[in-house]
RNA sequence: GCCCUCAUCGUCUAGCGGCUAGGACGGGGCCCUCUCAAGGCCCAAACAGGGGUUCAAUUCCCCUUGAGGGCGCCA
């Protein structure tokens, strides 16, 4: 019986669809010595997406052998960056599984078993203290999923162990795809020209051959290569703090080297699910475009519930410290929140939209204030403004909406004579939202006060 | 330098021998309008070049060019 036989097998999770395929097993392999960025997220998603599209495991296992560049703190960005993204592994740290540990640090005794079993074969050699693997020569083949046959001979011998004891990437790379029993690996397309090693060592471990899926790069927008750690725009963490949608983020990366084939760009994540196969993904790199990613973003957004919107608007405006002067009441926290969902293009646009709702030293925008005296006579409106809010109904947009345009017809005005000067009195500003939404949700008492300051002052 | 991969609007893409080459972002214009967004309508914008194969090439093959990646005792 081939050795590998006897690595144990899932004893759960096993026979979920097609009893008579061998279930698909894919792995996400991090190392966590830089920021997570979104190419890693693009591959962690594809791999993902394989698994949940053929009812398989997905696997996250951490590549952390290069001790002098890994981090804690890297590790659990990791971990929460996949979990923000809705990425969650059924095999792997925090999950645990059958064929762990899933920390490549803890596997030295896994790593010596197989290397016990390589100079078995006779094709190692020691020189200048390091270990090498002595290559066959021979074309290497593979039918890649994505890309067709691809060929190469692999050229010289490498080493797998360095002269420090440790074992080098494309051997426990190797080893833990074979006992981890790994089906498919899906990965950037960095690696097809490492693909010649590996099924090198496969093939002198007397292992299968899993299926290779070899993805697009993402190239960065501006400049040449590709997309990397310190490029702009490049980092998922970033995206989380700003406030960015994890599911327009999702759907963006789902859509970075694949396609539904119809006009379709907004999906929910259930449909790719459902239509993602790798003979589907592309072939050639794509470049990032953050444009294309905040419009995505403000189209969830928009069509966002507005509880939903409200818990996310709070957290971040918390961290950011927003309200340091003292928490708003929760129904007004929300009215506004609502109010202005519709106006922003982002969460992170909201600092700069609301200011005037949760204080009164707004600044009043020179321009828009120029812009609003430079005809009529903007007081006198104001204050017949002033006298009929007294008695007004605050209670709906309609009844203000009422409200006003009874006004301009009585002293033969425009509604935007009352609208210009009351939204710069109350705001400062001449954007915002929905006028009478604006006052409605200011209320009268705030209302009254501020046209009163600014007719005073102005 | 050697090896591998790729090639449709500026960008992301649809197309898998015969299409007015479609959609989206971005750009421009118009409309809507209480501002700003959003939204609606319209416009500009692409098959890298050259050889083949074929009645017919964006589509298949070859070359060139271009782009990307790999050639570490990094992962």
């Amino acid at each position: 019986m081939p050795w590998f036989l006897l690595v144990p097998r899932p004893n759960h999770k096993q026979q979920t669809k097609a009893p008579l395929m061998p279930q698909v097993r894919v792995r996400f392999a991090p190392s966590p010595t830089g920021f997570f960025h979104i190419g890693s997220a693009r591959t962690a998603l594809f791999n993902w997406l394989y698994a949940r599209h053929t009812g398989g495991v997905f696997i996250l296992r951490v590549e952390d052998t290069d001790q002098a560049r890994n981090s804690e703190e890297f590790l659990n960005l990791i971990y929460n960056s996949l979990r923000w993204l809705g990425l969650n592994w059924d095999e792997g740290p925090q999950a645990g599984g059958d064929f762990g540990p899933y920390l490549q640090s803890e596997r030295a005794s896994v790593y010596a078993e197989f290397l016990g079993r390589l100079k078995a074969s006779g094709r190692t050699y020691e020189k200048d203290g390091a270990l090498f693997f002595r290559i066959s020569g021979e074309p290497q083949v593979i039918e890649d999923a994505i890309r067709g046959r691809v060929e190469r001979t692999e050229e010289k011998d490498f080493v797998i162990v360095r002269s420090d004891g440790k074992p080098v990437f494309h051997f426990v790379n190797v080893v833990d795809d074979i006992s981890m029993r790994v089906s498919h690996v899906i990965r950037g397309e960095d690696h097809l020209s490492n693909t010649s090693k590996h099924t090198e060592l496969f093939k002198a471990l007397g292992a299968p051959i899993p299926v290779y899926a070899h993805i697009p790069l993402i190239l960065k927008q501006n400049g040449p290569g590709k997309m990397s750690k310190r490029d702009q725009g490049a980092l998922v963490e970033e995206y989380q703090k700003r406030g960015f949608l994890p599911e327009a983020l999702v759907n963006f990366l789902c859509l970075l080297g694949w396609s539904p084939k119809d006009d379709r760009e907004k999906l929910p994540l259930e449909e790719v699910v459902r239509l993602f196969d790798l003979p589907g993904v592309n072939q050639s790199n794509a470049r990032f475009d953050e444009k294309k990613l905040a419009h995505m973003n403000m189209v969830y957004l928009h069509e966002m519930a507005p509880e939903r919107c409200l818990v996310l608007a709070r957290d971040f405006l918390l961290g950011r410290s927003y309200f340091a002067g003292g928490m708003p009441a929760e129904a007004y926290l929300r009215d506004v929140i609502a109010l202005c969902q519709p106006k922003v293009r982002a969460i992170e646009d909201l600092p700069g939209f609301i200011g005037y709702f949760f204080g009164e030293d707004f600044a009043t925008d020179p321009k828009a204030r120029e812009k609003v005296f430079a005809k009529g006579d903007p007081k006198a409106r104001l204050g017949e403004l002033l006298a009929a809010l007294a008695l007004a109904d605050f209670s709906s947009d309609a009844a203000l909406e009422t409200l006003v345009k009874a006004l301009a017809e009585e002293h033969g005005a425009a509604t935007g004579d009352y609208i210009h000067p009351a939204r710069l009195a109350v705001s400062g500003t001449a954007v915002g939202p929905s006028f009478y939404g604006l006052l409605r949700v200011l209320g009268r008492d705030r209302v009254i006060r501020r046209i009163g300051r600014f007719l005073a002052t102005a």
